[in-house]
DNA sequence: TATTAACTTGACCACCTGGTCATTATTGAT
DNA sequence: ATCAATAATGACCAGGTGGTCAAGTTAATA
């Protein structure tokens, strides 16, 4: 699917990058339905007229927001995936959740865009983005549980489903409290978080 | 804090019945800057302005729907925690996951707002009414925690904090997944997915 | 029944939305 | 310098919003 017209893409670079670094402001601060167009064409300090001859539709201008994110998320995931391939399972989960902090951290605005997209109500294309995230950790994550598997770090018994399941849900939630905390100034010790955490993973609450 | 005033509280039972029906399907459907007083009005059958004498804004009506919500879901899980207070804690857990399960199936509407408000953008009092939520949340499941402890069925030694952000995690993950299958027409082997869970919990995945 | 008090109503307000398109400005070719 | 093609502009549109309030309806009192 094509989301931003030719003439986006001919416009000069710095431009283009204009019109997204006020779309990714505006997206990340207000939800789909209250976002403005009104807003970005201001913020941008463009014309109204132009911005719908860029992008035809709010909604694609939203779909393009989002792939530029998630393309960030797909390198970095990846990244962290490669440099973490010779650890331990128990050591690569605990690296695997501190980059995603680090991420949050990098990329606040970004971040917010995800959240809101995840766990928020309809925005165009929503059903579809969200299959596409689910198979992504699914492939991300599950990787990771079968290296462990193979290396013989986890118990060849388990249901691989549910341990995905149960991983995604875990991390998930540590991360997005993680983003809250510090937009609402609160903090709390990562380090021992994140070790606790993965101490439950290995050898649950008994 | 008064959401309703003292009008609507005066007003015909049957009346406000139909008032608070029409406010929660409409809150329900749409998220709190989406949902429309217009709609409201429309579906319960009232004139506009008889709405606002009985609710002095959209924000106040919101909150008075919330708390009807949170009293059905507080008294729920009371219901729940004394049923199966003789429970061992394996067994225990898996109740109160199918007891969730049950809640959400009967009632979808009360359901989608919930998750509408701990997922999604800022409605008024949004964190004031988090805050309670995790209160409720932490006193329900930290109880549950503590009986285990002290009936010497967890590990004395486990982080408190931890698992119960652990159990939550997971659970409210799992209803909410449910939640959204249920809705998309997706099913799931429900028993299998408790006990499979359950048992990550009491195990964890070596 | 006449008078008053309380309640109900919907037209109306200012404001905002996504999107359009005739007009204007800019560019490139001859 | 002239013209054509292309790009940028912002006034404008229909349709929505939360909220108000003068006027009309109903109920209670004497």
């Amino acid at each position: 699917m094509v989301s931003a017209t030719q003439k986006f893409e001919q416009l000069p670079i710095e431009k283009q990058a204009r019109i997204v670094d006020a779309s990714i402001s505006e997206f990340s601060e207000r939800d789909y339905e209250t976002a403005s167009m009104n807003k970005v064409v201001e913020r941008a300090g463009i014309a109204k007229g132009s911005l719908f001859n860029y992008f035809k539709t709010k909604g694609s201008l939203y779909y393009h927001i989002y792939h530029l994110a998630i393309g960030e998320v797909k390198s970095y995931l990846r990244k962290v995936r490669d440099e973490t391939a010779e650890l331990p399972f128990e050591n690569r989960l605990s690296k695997i959740i501190d980059s995603g902090v680090q991420f949050l951290s990098e990329h606040p605005r970004l971040a917010k865009i995800y959240f809101r997209l995840i766990y928020s109500a309809d925005s165009p294309y929503r059903q579809k983005i969200v299959t596409e995230l689910k198979n992504l950790s699914d492939e991300y994550l599950g990787g990771i549980i079968q290296d462990a598997i193979d290396r013989g770090e986890l118990n060849r018994q388990i249901n691989k489903n549910h341990a995905l399941f149960y991983l995604d849900a875990v991390l998930h939630r540590f991360l997005k409290d993680y983003h809250e905390s510090s937009s609402t100034g609160n903090q709390f010790n990562r380090n021992e978080w994140v070790n606790g955490i993965t101490k439950f993973f290995i050898k649950g609450l008994k």
